[in-house]
Parts: structure tokens; sequence; C-alpha cells
DNA sequence: GAGTGGTCTAGACCACATA
DNA sequence: ATGTGGTCTAGACCACTCA
């Protein structure tokens, strides 16, 4: 009877003990800083570790925390602003863009990609490996994949891999003219080698873009790009991550 | 001795477990199928069901699998694209868009909204709620912030608040010249009313899209649009998820 | 070797959908 | 009323980092 009904519907204390540490983080503590570990916070709060445990898997989730295996867990700082694309096309390995060439090989592309190229998955086509570094961090790992009628004329390319034939594959890609882009993001979760390439576990969660590069009426090559989703804001557009000052009164010293 | 160097690393048992279940997905179910519950699939593994659950949880945010509580786990249809910017820059309402407004109060805005926006705090602007539907599946929620400065002249509107409210004001500030627009897309986790709009539990995993909208040298709008991650794939440019078929001769019958 | 986060177990109860 | 997924517990052991 005298029941007020306060507990309409019972919030799941993983979700509550989120909300308390998030406000604990804004307020009483500083990017970098060290965690009290788990089983002192889950005494603290006086539940089970699995269940602070949900807690800190949602703050980490959202960028809020990093933990690390045998060290433990810290305060992180804001997500970075990457820049994805501009206004301005540009194929892969254009003068300035942010990646590094790490590797070439020629294989089958998975089914999806082969389905975009357009082409039957046993062709064989070049798979240019290439990595991204912010602010000393790795922050994506990228798969390109060509098929060899978008680079007709390798002859004078002698190295079966390397970087040094990633920089060549992508230098005669560029000889095409480009006509346009096309992007998709969606979540995904690590594979066991980007994720050693990220340094983060496997599953670790990821956002997925993936780029198809048009010319000569056809899709001429794809690319699979991998970010980090607990460090990295993907940006779009000219003002790429960097914060616009329209009013120059605001630039104050 | 003579132990054979096999289990350098010893996968977690989730992971395989994911894995196995995954082939299983390609080869053994098809879309909407539902699946054993996780009791029984985890005494079929001989795993504990929070071991199960697990893998289950990768496959969920992959976009593989589909929970429902009370109703059971199915096999999730690919994920649908959702355009969300094409080359040219429209004001949002603009005609032919897929958002469909909601609602519009007066409050004042987070402050991570209100930095981009370059305001103070504590001044109120204008927030248009809008929801977006694809396919007859709820699959974003947005909140648009207005300056007031934005909109001048709303003096032709009485309605304080309803959908009616939303399309004047939008349509006041589509009076303004788009200069530009900047987007940035980030991983999060649905708020309490967000999840309630999109269909899932509170946390669920989601695509932040933010859009900056420049007019008349400044921010003129913020729109902070929430996709459900484990069925939408983001997509951007003018081909907007829709499949291109350059070549004439591959539009067969 | 001590301390951290990561994995795993075997239970229990709850909220929700459906019949 | 039954069956589903969601939450929670109180343990245990493992993999990793670092002093």
């Amino acid at each position: 009877m005298g029941t007020t009904q306060l507990d309409t519907v019972p919030e799941p204390k993983y979700w509550h003990l989120k909300t308390v540490l998030s406000e604990a983080l804004d307020s009483e503590f500083s990017v970098g800083e060290i965690l009290p570990n788990e089983r002192d916070l889950a005494a603290r709060f006086g539940v089970a570790r699995a269940t602070l445990r949900q807690a800190l898997e949602q703050l980490e989730l959202e960028g809020r925390l990093q933990r690390r295996r045998g060290v433990g867990t810290t305060v992180a700082p804001p997500r970075m602003g990457v820049a994805v694309a501009s206004e301005r096309h540009t194929w892969p390995g254009a003068a300035g863009d942010a990646w590094q060439p790490a590797d070439c090989v020629t294989a089958a592309p998975p089914s999806t990609v082969a389905r975009v190229l357009e082409s039957d998955p046993e062709d064989q086509v070049h798979v240019v490996r290439r990595s991204r570094v912010t602010h000393g961090q790795p922050v994506a790992a990228e798969l390109v994949y060509i098929p060899a009628s978008s680079v007709p004329d390798l002859s004078g390319i002698d190295a079966p891999s390397g970087t040094a034939r990633a920089r060549a594959v992508l230098r005669e890609l560029a000889r095409l003219d480009l006509e346009g882009e096309d992007r998709a993001v969606e979540l995904g979760s690590a594979r066991a080698d980007d994720a050693k390439e990220l340094d983060r576990l496997p599953g670790a969660p990821v956002l997925v873009v993936t780029t198809r590069y048009f010319a000569e009426g056809r899709t001429a090559a794809v690319s699979v790009a991998t970010y980090r989703a607990d460090t990295c804001r993907l940006t779009f557009g000219d003002s790429g991550g960097v914060e616009i000052h329209h009013d120059p009164e605001r630039r104050a010293s």
C-alpha cells in the first residue's frame, strides 16, 4: 500500500555505478591518473568484481578509461580527432597523407572485398598494408586491395614485397584518373593481427572505414581501414579535427 | 622436451567459440532463424553461460546476431547502408531528407555542444528532436541545437513545442546561407532516452555523428545524431549505400 | 614475486515477451 | 505459466608488467 513508486524501473547496478564513476572522473581525477584496482573498487562500492568490470568496460568503450593488463586502469585523455576524408579526393599514398606503407603482398581478397571490386574471389590482387600513427600512438591499420588491372605496368618494380613494393604499387595506382570516392563506417571488433598492431587485445572495438576508389568507370581499388574506437574520433570535411576560429576577437593570447 | 609448441598463445575460449559460431552462422543458419537458447548452447559447447554470452556479445556487436530479452537470439540480416552525408551540403530538414521532426524545446545545451557553438553554456538554445526510420526500423535519434541568433525571426510561430514548432524552427534556420559542414563519427553508448527510441537497452553501442553547420562565418547549428551500431553501416558520398553499376553491360535483364 | 587486469565457473534471481 | 535474455555473485586461475 504505502509503497511509493520510486523503483518503477530498477536501474541496474552497473549502470548506476558507471554514472557515479563518470562523475568522479570529471571532478576528482585528472588525465593519466591511476584508479584503484578492480578488487578494491568493487569492495568500496559493495559489488562483485564482475559487476564493477561491466561499468569499467562501458567507460572504456566511451573512451573515458584505458585499461592495461599488468599495469592498471588510467584516466584516458579526450579522444583525438583523426581526419579521414577531406573535400578533395586523393589516392592512397598521395603526398602528405597520414599513412605509412608497411608491406605489399599478392593474395585473394576476402569475399566481401571481391564483391565490391566486382572481381572473381579467386583472382589475386595486390594488398598493400599501411599503418597510421598520431601523437606517437598507433591509431589505425589499413589494407588496400588493388586489382592487377588497376596497375597494368609493374615491369619496373623488382622488389617482390616490402615497403619498396608497397610504395611502387601505390605510385602506379596514382597514374589513373581518380573519378570519385565512396566511404562507409561501421563498428567491428579487431582481428588478432590488427589488434596487435593497434596495441589492443583481440576483439577490441574498432571503427572500420571502407573506401572505394573509382577510376576508368569502375572500382579501381578498395581500402579497409581499422581505427581504434576507444581513442579516435573520425572527422570528415575540411576542418578535420582542428578547431575553427571564425571570430578573430576570440583568438586572445 | 617432447612438448610441441602448439599452445604458444592459448586462445581464450570465448574467442574460439565466437569463431566456431560465426562459421556456423555462415553455413548452417539463415537470416531470421532462431538459435538455441543460451543455456542449451553453453551446455552443448561445454562452457559456462557467461563464457558463451561473451562470444554472443561480440557477434551482436559485429551485427551478426540480434538478441531480445524474453524472445531469443536470431540471425541478423546484413547491416543496412544508411546515407549520412552526400557531396552536396544541406540544412537539416531540407526537402527529401530522411528525418522526421518530433519535437522542439528550449534548453541549455550540454557543455560539449556549447563549446562548439562557442556560446555560453548558460545560454538557452532551440533543441529539435528528430528520428530516422529505415525499412520500418528505427535507426537513429538526433538532437539539433540551434542558437537563438541563428533563427532571429520566430515571430510568426506560436506553437510552443511539438512537431509544428520543430518544422518551423528548421524552416527558419534554412533561410541562412549554408557555407559548409563538418562531421565527426565516434563510438558511444546509448543514453536511456535514445535507447528507448532505438528499441535497445541502455548502454547499447551507437555511432555518434556530430555535425557542425557553418553560416555567417560562425557555427550556426550543431546536430548530434545517434545511430544503432549493430544494424547500421554509415555511408558517405554520392553512392550512399546504393550499388553502382558503371558498366552498362552488367545491368542485365 | 607481487600486483594488475583478463578469463572462467556454477550457480541465483530478475525483467520481459508470449502463449 | 513458461521460457527467454539480462544482471549479479563469490569465488578461482591465468597472462602480463614491473620492480
